[in-house]
RNA sequence: GGGCCAGUAGCUCAGUCGGUUAGAGCGCAGUCCUGAUAAGACUGAGGUCCCUGGUUCGAGUCCAGGCUGGCCCA
């Protein structure tokens, strides 16, 4: 006996009962271990979460890919790894730990003390990575939760170091001046890497115009335009395009230049004087708006030649400070002689040499900027001026451009490898690739150095001489080490410790520092395929996982992120590709297509989506979706997908088990072979080996898309046609139970059939919904198949031999008839309760009308006809329409094929198709035409109603006899002692006697019908009388009869 | 300005190798079916398959150009 089962079935409950029953049984680990040291194996590399912050439902999204991908291969037999990893060292973490303390600047973090600080980071990391681990189970999510692996650890820092390491030796790691982006807040530069994406923003800034007089030339203003005030004080140069056209005008009394285009920066009247190329303006020199300054000393200012300067806004004079601005230091590189002044410090104030302005922020010196230059006279205008502004994407503070000293590697080299090995990678989706070498083509050199506290240690130790060292691991450390390894050993190499550490410097031999900078994060999440499997310490071990099999996270952003940094390190360390597969996936939307934010309240927990929708329908969901498209997720999606598969299976499941049950059917008992099962049978096994084999191929080949959907359509194809049909086969008399002599095989066929589909799909859906199947095949199998865990059971292997394409075609030929025939009587107002004469069909072809008998009695109950036959025959009360069949025409007479048509169109329709249906030729003019070259069909005939469709007819006789119409109303009457027994709260199996009073109409249906009657309601007998006390009692109207139903339970 | 992707019903999306009348779900209107089904079936309304040109007997599908949107990079 099975377990009964309810249809109404609370998705999340049953999930938590089976999370219980996992937990109970240590299911876990036995799964994670099954396969050791198997042959087959399967390298899977995580990419880290960040453990920062509860996980989302966008992660679920990814984690289910990954649990998916696992659990197949296990069920396969693959040795596989399942170390989860968390990403935690990095600004991200630094942030919130500000946060959490109230800080608001770097200030606060040296007075609070480093060392503590760090020792804050490490505990929130430790701390979400619990939440995350928790969440992950919750999602059925199955790791060795025991080991994941943290970019925080030893190890992981070591290995980086020794990719560094390896970048020196071959002169790739150099120190580099530049202007570059930099949160003021942060007190740190930001790289190329972090600013491209989430790093814009609209915002409203000054344009501010201002005067630059000329020095020989009395009386004479260059007009200038700038958005950021504050650079002005850095100005040493003003650029003009050489080849475009500038004007001198005459305003308000003294001569202004600006670009002829841009004439409109002046207000009011003003009258052109002449004419002339940006060259000629070159060389001129000028006042500098602040030049008082003590660092503008010795500062000659000079108007510059420049190609970019534009005529889409300002003046078409642009102000140029070198120590400000990106495009800036460029030019003054290029030029080789412009002054060079740096404002700025770590926190945004004026250095020293500013005067006044010395020790403000930079936020602070918009208005008295604008006083000093208006006392200056060189103040021309202030307007507003919106523009995408870069600002820090963790703290949302605008950036401004800083002259640094950071630390790169350089990419001139590495460039063209890394892509050489990226083209090793299969992508998927397939233009990953592209997306991968357009990144590579352009990005600058990697920026591996950020002035922060919290992350990878970087192991560049700089001495005054100008030479530096980079140590690749921390027995070269302790080797070379001069002082301060007792007080540093012990502890991982973090600031504050590691910084006890003074080396040789291995030119000057002067003892050194190392230098202040911690790393890019990218370098500790790009490691990891060398640092969790043994790179350092057991070679044959990571050689036994490297390269990975697959990997998959989502694509936007990872091309420039974790992709590259893990193809870089793995470039530079071994020179080939860190994976062979790149699964990769688009952006989680909410239902309506928007971005999901917490602010804008659309954003959906993990926990109440796990809650109300059940994980099993999130991760169906995921699995289904196109991974390159973005996915809308929501509670109305979920409901959707949940219809799509896990209730129509459910409801299956839940009649199985009700109907074995009954029967005391026993799937131990001998099981009557496939070939002397029910045609119906042998289809659906068919269809489910056809299933298996499409769902392991879109497996292995990484789109579940593809069989999540072929098993939408196989659950569609077994509840509404296999079960549906099978129906009666369950009900009738004839007890399975024992299912020895006397038992009736074709239920037990039925049984058999439908058990093996059940048992089967829980095999082979567990990836994908691993709650619904395992509590499935618990009841269903568990102990009868020896294994204790559908989890531990094997993936279900396609018979070839049980696939019968033929009888598959066959039947979807007969759900296709059925359902025109459905539209026929639909078109006519004849319900299917009511019988009808014929069903007469037009087929394509003469392989299909040999089918026809195949089919032929599925169709007549489903359509509820006396008869299902060719339409031949018919005379000159029908009227036909031939086409030519193109996609057999095509390609056998290619551009004839417009001779053929219009032959055809001058043949006789009706003469065509009798030919056809008697399986002849037909002959046109220049052409013979076999029957499967032309489609025929019917548009309409007398005392029919016609359906046609893909090329099918189906008609309905339309005409009701005596008969029919008793035989009708029997169905009809069925019907309603059907309803009775429900609302009378019966039981399926109960017998029940029928009591009825009526019209003679009702009494002529019974005297014909009561057999059929009794066995449909399960009566004993159906007395014409009033009902007894304690029957359920009901009035009637059918098609205008009045009368009155008693049902009565027996015995 | 360059690269990648997308554009199919009111919405969300399928659409295989180029081939008959381009499909599904949701939503709307209605009918039916139900002895597993919080379901299901059917009917109806709703399509210049973004546009133009080309290849082809035949283009939603292939090619070229353009338009719009998204992402990435300048």
């Amino acid at each position: 006996m099975f377990d009964p089962v309810n249809s109404k079935v609370d998705f999340p409950a049953l999930e938590r009962e089976v999370l219980a029953f996992w937990e109970e049984n240590g299911t876990v680990e036995k799964y994670l271990t099954r396969n050791k040291g198997a042959e087959k194996r399967a390298s899977f590399i995580d990419g880290p979460i960040t453990a920062n912050n509860p996980m989302g439902v966008h992660h679920a999204w990814g984690r289910t890919y990954k649990d998916l991908f696992l659990r197949y291969r296990a069920m396969k037999g693959f040795e596989q790894r399942f170390q989860n990893g968390f990403d935690g060292q990095g600004l991200w973490i630094e942030v919130e730990v500000e946060k959490e303390l109230g800080f608001t600047s770097k200030r606060d973090i040296d007075a609070y003390g480093i060392g503590r600080f760090v020792e804050l980071c490490k505990e929130r990391v430790l701390r979400f990575a619990d939440v995350i681990s928790r969440q992950s189970i919750r999602l059925g999510y199955w790791m060795d939760w025991d080991n994941s692996y943290h970019t925080m650890s030893d190890e992981n820092n070591y290995t980086i170091w020794l990719f560094l390491k390896k970048c020196h030796e071959r002169g790739w790691i150099y120190e580099g001046r530049d202007v570059m982006p930099w949160c003021p807040r942060c007190g740190t530069g930001l790289s190329q890497h972090e600013i491209v994406t989430e790093g814009y923003q609209e915002i409203e800034h000054p344009g501010l115009y201002v005067k630059f007089p000329l020095r020989d030339h009395a009386g004479e203003s260059l007009l200038v335009w700038t958005t950021t005030p504050w650079t002005l004080t850095a100005n040493t140069a003003a650029a003009v395009h050489p080849d475009r056209r500038y004007v001198k005008a005459r305003y308000r009394g003294e001569a202004i230049y600006v670009a002829k285009a841009l004439l409109s920066a002046l207000r009011g009247e003003h009258e052109v004087l002449e004419e002339l190329d940006g060259r000629d303006l070159v060389g001129l020199r000028y006042v500098g708006p602040f030049d008082e300054l003590p660092v503008q000393e010795g500062v000659e200012h000079r108007v510059v030649a420049w190609d970019e300067v534009s005529e889409n806004e300002g003046t078409g004079i642009v102000h140029i400070a070198p120590g400000a601005g990106a495009e800036d230091f460029a030019l003054s590189k290029e030029l080789g002689d412009l002054g060079v002044i740096a404002p700025l410090d770590d926190f945004g104030d004026f250095v020293e040499g500013f005067d006044w302005l010395t020790g403000r922020n930079v936020y602070d010196v918009n208005e008295p900027i604008y006083s000093s230059l208006k006392e200056k006279g060189v103040f021309y205008r202030l307007e507003n001026y919106r523009h995408r502004y870069p600002v820090c994407w963790r703290c949302g503070s605008e950036l401004v451009h800083r002259l640094v000293e950071e630390w790169f590697i350089s990419m001139s080299e590495l460039r063209g490898l890394v892509s050489e090995v990226a083209k090793k990678i299969r992508w998927l989706p397939g233009f990953g690739l592209q997306r991968e070498l357009d990144w590579l083509r352009n990005m600058d050199d990697w920026m591996i150095s950020k002035k922060r506290y919290w992350g990878l240690a970087l192991p560049i130790y700089k001495c005054e001489c100008g030479h530096f060292d980079v140590i690749g691991s921390e027995e070269d450390l302790r080797a070379r080490a001069a002082s301060g390894w007792d007080s540093f050993e012990g502890h991982s190499p973090h600031r504050p410790w590691i910084d006890a550490v003074k080396v040789e410097c291995s030119k000057c031999g002067e003892e050194v520092s190392r230098i202040a900078d911690v790393g890019n994060p990218w370098l500790d999440a790009g490691i990891v395929s060398f640092s969790t499997i043994g790179y350092r310490e057991d070679r044959e071990h990571w050689m036994k996982w490297f390269p990975a099999d697959w990997i998959t996270e989502s694509f936007p952003g990872q091309f420039r992120n974790w992709f590259y940094s893990l193809l870089t390190m793995s470039t530079v360390l071994e020179g080939r590709e860190p994976t062979r597969t790149v699964h990769s996936y688009a952006l989680m939307r909410d239902e309506n297509g928007e971005e999901m934010h917490k602010s804008k309240g659309n954003a959906i927990w993990f926990e109440d989506a796990a809650e109300r929708m059940g994980a099993d329908a999130m991760r169906w969901l995921y699995s289904r979706h196109n991974p390159a498209a973005n996915l809308n997720f929501g509670f109305g999606v979920a409901d959707d997908v949940r219809r799509r598969l896990m209730i129509p299976l459910w409801n299956v499941y839940s009649f199985f088990v009700t109907y074995a049950n009954i029967d005391r059917f026993d799937p131990s008992a001998d099981r009557p072979d496939l070939s002397e099962r029910a045609e119906l049978d042998q289809w659906i096994i068919s269809e489910l080996n056809m299933l298996i084999a499409e769902v392991t191929d879109s497996m292995d080949s990484f789109e579940p898309e593809r069989g999540s959907r072929a098993v939408e359509e196989f659950v569609e194809y077994l509840s509404n046609w296999y079960v549906r049909r099978s129906r009666r086969r369950f009900w009738k008399s004839g007890l399975a139970g024992g299912a020895g002599r006397g038992a009736d095989r074709d239920k037990l066929s039925a049984y058999f059939t439908l058990y093996e589909c059940l048992v089967t799909l829980t095999r082979l859906l567990a990836p994908f919904i691993p709650f619904v199947t395992e509590s499935m095949y618990q009841n269903l199998a568990g102990a009868r198949n020896g294994r204790e865990s559908v989890h531990l059971d094997d993936y279900p292997e396609a018979d070839r031999s049980r696939i019968d394409a033929g009888l598959s075609a066959a039947t979807r030929l007969a759900m296709r008839l059925s359902s025109l025939g459905r539209s026929a009587r639909s078109k006519a107002g004849i319900k299917v309760r009511q019988p009808l004469a014929a069903a007469l069909v037009i087929l394509h072809d003469s392989d299909e009308i040999d089918v026809l008998p195949r089919i032929e009695a599925q169709v007549r109950e489903e359509l509820n006809v006396k008869e299902v036959a060719l339409l031949e025959d018919a005379g000159s009360v029908l009227s036909f329409e031939i086409k030519p069949n193109l996609q057999v025409l095509g390609p056998k007479y290619g551009s004839r094929v417009r001779d053929i048509a219009a032959q055809l169109s001058q043949a006789d329709p009706g003469e065509a198709h009798d030919v056809i249906s008697s399986g002849r030729p037909v002959c046109l003019e220049d052409y013979t035409l076999e029957p499967g070259e032309v489609i025929v069909s019917s548009m309409s005939m007398a005392g029919y109603s016609v359906a046609s469709g893909a090329g099918y007819t189906v008609a309905v006789t339309t005409g009701v006899s005596e008969e029919l119409r008793l035989e009708g109303l029997a169905r009809e009457l069925v019907h309603r002692v059907q309803n009775m027994r429900r609302e009378a709260g019966f039981d399926i199996a109960d017998r029940i006697d029928v009591y009825y009073r009526g019209q003679d109409d009702v009494r002529r249906v019974l005297s014909v019908h009561a057999d059929y009657v009794e066995q449909e309601t399960l009566s004993r007998v159906i007395v014409d009388g009033e009902p007894p006390e304690g029957a359920y009692v009901e009035s009637h109207k059918i098609d205008g009869l009045a009368l009155t139903l008693g049902v009565l339970r027996a015995g």
